[in-house]
RNA sequence: GCCGAUGUAGCUCAGCUGGCUAGAGCAGCUGAUUUGUAAUCAGCAGGUCGUGGGUUCGAGUCCCUCCAUCGGCUCCA
């Protein structure tokens, strides 16, 4: 007798053998018809897996997650198979589902995809799901299963075998079609009904750039048409949301190919709300116990050198200046620590005046890769909110935590609520990628993570992915096509004090080191202004949005009495513009909503006449005729609701 | 940097297999209109078709170089 638990805690009994899908059946017949994946004892199996003890069952649809993954990883089998057909001597390598859709690594030989073929590779695709074909595993041993590789030449998957445990191999067949997997499968091919090839792109071999590079196809499948139709709306949809098309839109920024490939330009607009960003963020700071600085946009390359900067960047970096006078040379600064080193080194502190907090918009340099190069996200010249904390080892976790508090509050002022907060440490297997001792990489890890536990954030820990002279927290923001970017930034560093020799007299009368955090809440002005205009989809919170209020005369006969409005709005610190243009009531609303200016102010004869002026909130709404005076208090009210003092 | 794609007016795009002075909408300018909650009408102007080379009687269209952009990979102090 067979007892399978399920998830809520019931046991049935079975005496014949059975599968996952007969329990499901058990269950309800409505049921077991969306059923398509299982978990057995912790392991994803399918549903037609015989069931030999007793165990824990979860049945999975397409509506889990799981259900999901099992769905797209075999419509990457699918998706195997038509490039098979397609592309006689095509080597298959590896074949996941992603979270949306899946793709397969191939490496085509002198054959290539283009967007072209795509509908040909679905059109394949969905005649082979329509086939029906059950997906079946079955156990290979590590001998037949490299022989077979190896007759097709095929070298990544003789390669993964050979890091396999011979009893362990399992491939996976459905119609002609067989693959080395290691399971998770839907029942059978007739399920997918809706197929979307959406791109091709180059990807190395194991990840390594010193691999070759495998083609990848990258997919996405669904058990309905109109699930797809809903899908590429939605993609639609985030691509109006992108910050490049919102940022031409509402001239905030631009690029030139003759300044250069990733150096933004700010435009009037754009400026204006980096410069509130910042006075928001330097008022804050103020109150924080920070300290502003200014310092140089280059360094003399001995500074790097020091830092440790130029060992690990130099040869990537922009390269060195030169000056008249021989054997000098400069770096553009490609971050400000080392700059506020220097600064704290211009005193002898004691532990009586730690902390020390430096406060910079610093402007640095980059070289990223032109290939990286993205928006706003990734530019080559940027401008960080950064800031660096000196303090004793017994004040790292207060402050650490105030810096927490600083970037909570950031966020809340801006409206961000979906982010996540990565704790990034140590590779463990890669110890020489870093610097320093362990012991004081340990203090440090130990530090970020309690700080972010009594926090009460939400985190994940990433191995590997620390920078390489400390721990990070970082918080971590999608972008509209659900790209993951990096927003602000906390590092705790006890390297660069040591390379500075940064010093301060302790109450033992003792020459101590400091512990340096980096932090900025924003990370840089342009990745943070990019992700907000992408959450906001350009309806910036009403305190940082360039023009609040546009004012709409009916015709010539009002402009007057329109200036005497703006004059009266400006008088009450509202940014407000007219329009002045002979167009019609029609033409200037739209324009306005296009141009996402919160507030359209209407006047004519009517609001002459009783001195007050009609508001349309942007969206539609029509807030009638209210006093200038009425109008200034709700906006104030508006703002207030958002903009916090901290 | 690598793989693939794209580059036509300020913006969004059309221009089929190479063949008259390269088109449209929006924006701009001029004029008419003086307007009440998402596009008033008419006219005008605007492009060395990303760059440099090549093939051809003839290139926006075909080939090569470079540049930039887009989707990924690698990278991200």
């Amino acid at each position: 007798m067979i007892r399978i638990t399920l998830p809520d805690g019931s046991i049935r009994n079975y005496t014949d053998t059975i599968t996952a899908m007969d329990v499901a059946k058990d269950i309800s017949e409505g049921f077991a018809r969306n059923v398509i994946s299982a978990k057995f004892n912790d392991t994803i199996i399918e549903v037609n897996t015989p069931l030999t003890s007793d165990g824990s069952l979860t049945l999975y649809t397409w509506n889990d997650e799981e259900g999901k993954k099992a769905f797209w990883h075999s419509s990457s089998h699918v998706l195997a198979q038509a490039l098979e057909e397609l592309y006689p001597g095509v080597k298959l390598s590896i074949g996941p589902a992603i979270e949306n859709g899946f793709y397969y690594d191939v490496d085509l030989g002198d054959n290539s995809i283009s967007d072209k073929d795509f509908k040909t590779i679905e059109n394949k695709m969905l005649e082979i799901a329509r086939g029906k074909h059950d997906f079946k595993m079955k156990s290979v041993s590590k001998t037949d299963a490299l022989s077979k590789y190896k007759s097709e030449k095929n070298e990544y998957k003789v390669e993964l075998i050979e890091n396999l445990t011979d009893g362990e191999i399992t491939f996976c067949d459905h119609s002609t079609f067989t693959d080395l997997c290691r399971g998770g499968h839907i029942p059978n091919t007739g399920i997918i009904k809706a197929v979307k090839i959406l791109s091709v792109a180059g990807a190395y071999w194991r990840g390594d750039e010193n691999n070759k590079q495998l083609t990848r196809v990258y997919g996405i499948s669904f058990p309905k048409q109109k699930e797809l139709t809903e899908y590429l709306e939605l993609l639609e949809e985030a691509k109006k949301r992108d910050h490049r098309k919102l940022g031409k839109q509402l001239e905030l920024f631009t690029f030139s190919q003759k300044v250069g490939q990733g150096l933004p330009l700010w435009l009037p607009k754009g400026a204006a709300l980096r410069a509130r960003l910042e006075d928001f963020l330097k008022k804050a700071q103020q109150k924080a116990g920070y300290e502003m600085v200014v310092t140089p946009h280059i360094g003399q390359k001995e500074l790097y050198i020091t830092s440790g900067h130029y060992a690990k960047y130099g040869e990537d970096s922009f390269q060195p200046i030169k000056t008249p006078k021989e054997d000098e040379e400069f770096l553009l600064k490609p971050m400000n620590c080392p700059h506020h080193c220097e600064i704290y080194n211009n005193n002898q502190w004691s532990y009586k005046d730690l902390p020390k907090r430096f406060a910079e918009f610093g402007t640095v340099y980059r070289y990223e890769q032109s290939g990286e190069l993205h928006g706003l996200t990734r530019v080559r010249g940027f401008t960080q909110d950064d800031a660096h904390l000196f303090c004793t080892p017994d004040q790292l976790d207060q402050e650490f935590k105030n810096v927490i508090d600083l970037v909570l509050y950031v966020f809340g002022s801006l409206g961000f609520e979906n982010f996540t907060a990565q704790v990034s440490l140590r590779d463990p297997d890669n110890p020489d990628k870093y610097i320093g001792s362990t012991e004081n990489w340990e203090k440090a890890e130990q530090a970020i993570l309690t700080a972010t536990i009594d926090k009460g954030l939400d985190y994940v820990v990433e191995y590997g992915e620390a920078a390489f002279y400390g721990p990070k927290l970082d918080f971590m923001v999608k972008d509209a096509l659900g790209r993951k970017w990096q927003l602000g930034t906390i590092q705790v560093d006890y390297n660069l004090p040591e390379r500075f020799e940064l010093t301060y007299k302790g109450s033992d009368n003792e020459l101590h080191r400091p512990v340096m955090i980096h932090r900025a809440p924003f990370g840089s002005m342009e990745r943070f202004v990019a992700i907000l205009l992408e959450h906001t989809a350009g309806n910036f919170p009403l305190w940082l949005i360039p023009d609040q209020v546009i004012i709409l005369s009916i015709s010539e006969k009002y402009e007057k009495y329109a200036q005497k409005v703006l004059n009266l709005l400006e008088n009450n610190e509202i940014r407000a513009l007219v329009d002045h243009r002979s167009e019609t009531m029609g033409k200037k609303i739209r324009d306005a909503e296009m141009q996402k200016i919160p507030y359209m102010i209407i006047v004519g004869e009517n609001e002459e006449n009783e001195n007050k002026i009609s508001v349309r909130q942007h969206g539609g709404e029509d807030l009638g005729m209210i006093s200038v005076k009425e109008f200034s208090n709700l906006v104030k009210k508006e703002i207030n609701k958002t903009l916090k003092q901290f």
